[in-house]
DNA sequence: TCCGGGATTGACTGACCAGTCAATCTGTAC
DNA sequence: GTACAGATTGACTGGTCAGTCAATCCCGGA
């Protein structure tokens, strides 16, 4: 292995600890060397491959939700009804809860809610998360599929509102968890906000 | 004025300087000598009034969201037709938005949205409402004007994220602002949530 | 008028911790 | 074998701030 290889695992190994003690004691809860316990390696490496821990949290998050908005790009591609659209962005997201969990609790609880501090700061990021989401909404407007008298933005913010509720009910044992919990809402989400809650009568 | 009721007056100032200074900076950015600055008063006073920064915003959320789940259970007593219960608690919330952003921007970002810090103290209090909500779609099932496909929890979770995640849009200038946006958003939120974005053919 | 006690003041302290840095180590190239 | 450069170490520093406390103020009763 080459140096250069063994620093790239390094770096990662410091990204991998992060997300562990943040998903247990939190970002501002946690201490740096905490992180550098966590990750076997002495307090000052983690400065040699961060600037700053906020950098290490910013790395995380952009780095996972770069691949998010990827999804939905090429969710948005496909020639797909829009229900399943919206069934393919949630079950990307909630896959991506149950594939690292700690990951995605980092990302949700340190950023996405976290609005005054990282949300903040990566304000553009997400914003472009509901905008993708709202063009597929305008789109199925267009086409006649959905009703337009809910606005794209809005029926955006409720879709993802409504799947972040979800984690988020995960992550604090509000919702019962499993795999089957997991696929059955994906369905659920997607019935409740294309079809709605109302019973449809005959 | 007694010494008493002026005691009283001194804490309600010193709260609704914290609900500024809380909003503008954020709990954790703001030092409790800027609460006091805003409240023109001595430093130590904070300390005569709450015995620390934690209480503080304690108090600003329990008061309000006493209030919440006061006007859910009355909602919840009125003998109207669940679409409209769920309109009521919508209605109340972003009314209560309209009324003082400070105050609603203080208690979502701080708190609700805060998972690892107050929202993890006031969890109790916070499941209280998504239980209650669960319990009108529940009652909603067993009427048959609900489908009962989608677990009532997961329901709450669905109409309590959708609604919080507008006011956030809201507070973040993700979406448009103004007495007309508040009024449609009532009735957004619940037209998704019960009728669906899709198009009912006929 | 005088006294007691709660209200008010703001300087101070003690703890905490992010980030720095000089020293040391180790793999690689020649 | 030697020298260089990047990797690694962890003790230390500087700044921040929540919370304390002794002193002072001032209202209301006697």
């Amino acid at each position: 292995m080459t140096r250069t290889q063994a620093a790239v695992d390094k770096r990662r190994l410091i990204l991998d600890a992060a997300v562990r003690v943040f998903a247990r004691q939190g970002f501002h809860t946690c201490r740096v060397s905490d992180i550098a316990d966590e990750a076997r390696v002495a307090y000052g490496l983690v400065y040699h491959y961060f600037k700053s821990k906020d950098e290490i949290l910013d790395t995380l998050f952009l780095e996972r939700w770069d691949i998010l908005l990827r999804a939905i790009t090429e969710v948005d591609a496909t020639e797909i009804p829009p229900r399943e659209k919206l069934y393919a962005i949630a079950g990307f997201i909630v896959d991506s809860y149950r594939h690292d969990p700690e990951l995605m609790k980092v990302i949700i609880v340190e950023v996405t809610r976290a609005a005054n501090t990282f949300g903040r700061t990566h304000l553009p990021q997400i914003r472009q998360a509901y905008i993708q989401i709202a063009a597929i909404v305008d789109r199925a407007q267009r086409e006649r599929i959905f009703r337009n008298d809910v606005t794209p933005d809005f029926a955006a913010m409720a879709f993802y509102g409504a799947v972040e509720q979800v984690l988020t009910g995960w992550i604090f044992s509000l919702l019962p968890v499993g795999d089957r919990e997991y696929e059955d809402a994906k369905t659920l989400i997607v019935e409740t906000i294309c079809g709605g809650l109302e019973r449809v009568e005959g």
